[in-house]
DNA sequence: TTGTATGCGTTATCAG
DNA sequence: CTGATAACGCATACAA
């Protein structure tokens, strides 16, 4: 007999089973009321009686019930879930802002999703299916290489913020960060301390950030009357190593220069250790300015000059917008202006 | 009569309609053969004809079909989604790990749900809750601080793979490292280079990798005949800044050193630091060497030299043994053994 | 081997 | 304001 019993009704069959899920239909049970009422108290979809509610909310708390997502996703379409598509998970700029991710998204009861991109337009395609077939109430994106079409698209089907472009959809927002006068403060920084003579190492044309900070970069150049010179600016990749090589390189041409303004922190350290094994001080005899101001960029040797950029405000803005695109309210958020960090990377020319 | 129709059935009514999810049943239905059938194929839970399978695979391809995840965590109770605690999303360490678990579970269409703890136990049990309620098929715990108990008895529940500790308990798995043999080798190393005043910068107490790194010095020390001097070692906290102050202590009570032994690279990095900022030189006044080996420490000024921890390969394992567990096959995964890697912060003591 | 019926835990619709 | 009742999309027990 109890061999041929189904499973799921064995388990129906003990009701004094500490095991297995308190459900909805429980707590409406001991409560006295229809599960609907208790769904309603939950969502808060509807007004309801004062004592129907207290004694709803007695028996989810003798009972310990935590609703299920799983169920609350197939039913009601909302998983109190998000999709954040970041391009590397131990990426040490982002990292900073899937924290602020959740530390906004976790107080309300949503959970993240973190997905990897790999600054590939395909990957990250796939990454929003694999989010979708989740269904995740919303998508946030960390830069990366998708068309602002597929951003658009994806949009009309699930809210979507975006950082690192300016772009406007219906139920899209776009948190961008203005690298162009964060490149502007680096390079101007170094003018006004004498120098002239300023290498540019740039991050991988396709990346619109860099190429942002490399139009600063000229304009500072430009508003001081100080002849571009493409001999200067080498191409890096946005890592130490593509930093390193790029100094080299510059060191090989025998190309002179006083200062360089590296497009992100992670190049700046190559460069400086490029210069180290030259035995060029910092900044003695190459002044060095970074962007981004990772954590570390505070405590390797010297402490590094570089352009602030808000990593953690920026997770912390996009989950707030999306909560926002979420509750129907057109969200209306700015990001920090560009700040300067002056450290010890950087000294007046000497003459 | 359209107003007050259900939208439900307004989505049932138009079948022509593009959007909308591709189901299960549309596939059957496509393909002339039950649900069930599909379902089966699907899953590989029974034969099936060899002719109604190319019939659904064709469907499936045509329709484009995929699987909703969400539906197939109510009714089979598998979410194909593991849950990951791990103890910051940024942290340079175990962001590596989290990759390593990423590029495991992808290919085969596993899910990973990243939570913080925050190297907090009841944090981390929140975590647990979370995960647990979002019904994630198993749970992979990188080190943090709760209880073996406490894992324990979570594991009777789901499967649990653990990192950072040793412990045997049905359902679960742990994964640990050699942090005894790593410390031994790292001051062994600094014996050898001649240095006899070894100082030690350790974690917290309360993190068993940083006692175990520590009793590693004292056996190394041991082992060389040279008297362990409590005045040598000084509490750090795992952080940058905590190296840079517990180097400034050194300093300041006039201890003599001519090596320092930082029970992770991120102390070392500050540590170096503080010595620059005292004027001494690393290596040549001081040796400097490390513990984990993140990717920075290659880059930084001088590259540091440091125990390789396999934080990557960590994650792989971790993510393998879950899959294993999930499979029913026991899984029996080793841990490559530390490694030295000699850098440029650790020379021969001059006379 | 295959189809039918049922249930997973919740939300949403509609009739009181 | 509240309670039936029908989905949500799929996997399973059972019958055939």
């Amino acid at each position: 007999m109890k061999i041929n019993m189904p499973v799921r009704a064995m388990a129906k069959a003990s009701p004094t089973r500490s095991k297995g899920p308190v459900t909805l239909e429980m707590v409406a049970q001991l409560a006295a009321v229809s599960p609907s009422t208790v769904s309603r108290i939950l969502n808060g979809t509807a007004v309801v009686s004062a004592l129907k509610k207290k004694a709803v909310d007695d028996a989810i708390a003798k009972l310990g019930f935590v609703p299920n997502p799983v169920a609350r996703g197939l039913a009601g379409g909302r998983t109190l879930s998000i999709g954040v598509i970041t391009q590397a998970i131990d990426s040490p700029f982002y990292g900073a802002a899937l924290r602020g991710i959740e530390d906004e998204l976790d107080p309300v009861g949503y959970s993240a999703l973190f997905v990897s991109g790999h600054w590939n337009a395909a990957v990250e395609a796939r990454c929003i299916d694999v989010l979708r077939s989740r269904r995740v109430d919303g998508i946030i994106v960390l830069t990366g290489r998708l068309t602002n079409q597929a951003l658009k698209t994806c949009a009309k089907n699930v809210p979507v913020v975006v950082t690192g472009r300016t772009l406007k959809a219906p139920g899209l927002v776009a948190l961008n960060f203005d690298n162009f006068v964060g490149g502007q403060l680096a390079t101007r920084h170094l003018i006004e301390l004498g120098h002239r003579q300023i290498a540019f190492i740039s991050g991988d044309a396709e990346q619109p950030d860099g190429v942002e900070r490399f139009r600063g970069y000229c304009a500072a150049l430009d508003a001081a009357n100080i002849a571009f010179d493409p001999a200067l600016v080498v191409q890096g990749g946005f890592t130490e190593a593509s930093g390193l090589l790029a100094v080299d390189r510059l060191l090989e041409a025998r190309q002179r220069f006083t200062a360089i303004f590296a497009a992100n922190d992670q190049m700046a350290f190559g460069a400086a250790l490029a210069l180290y094994r030259h035995s060029l001080r910092v900044p003695q005899d190459v002044s060095l300015v970074g962007f981004d101001d990772l954590l570390t960029s505070l405590h390797v040797i010297p402490p590094l000059t570089t352009v602030h950029q808000p990593a953690y405000e920026l997770g912390r803005l996009a989950a707030t917008a999306m909560l926002q695109l979420l509750a129907g309210i057109k969200p209306s958020l700015e990001l920090p202006a560009p700040r300067l960090i002056e450290r010890e990377s950087s000294c007046r020319l000497r003459d």
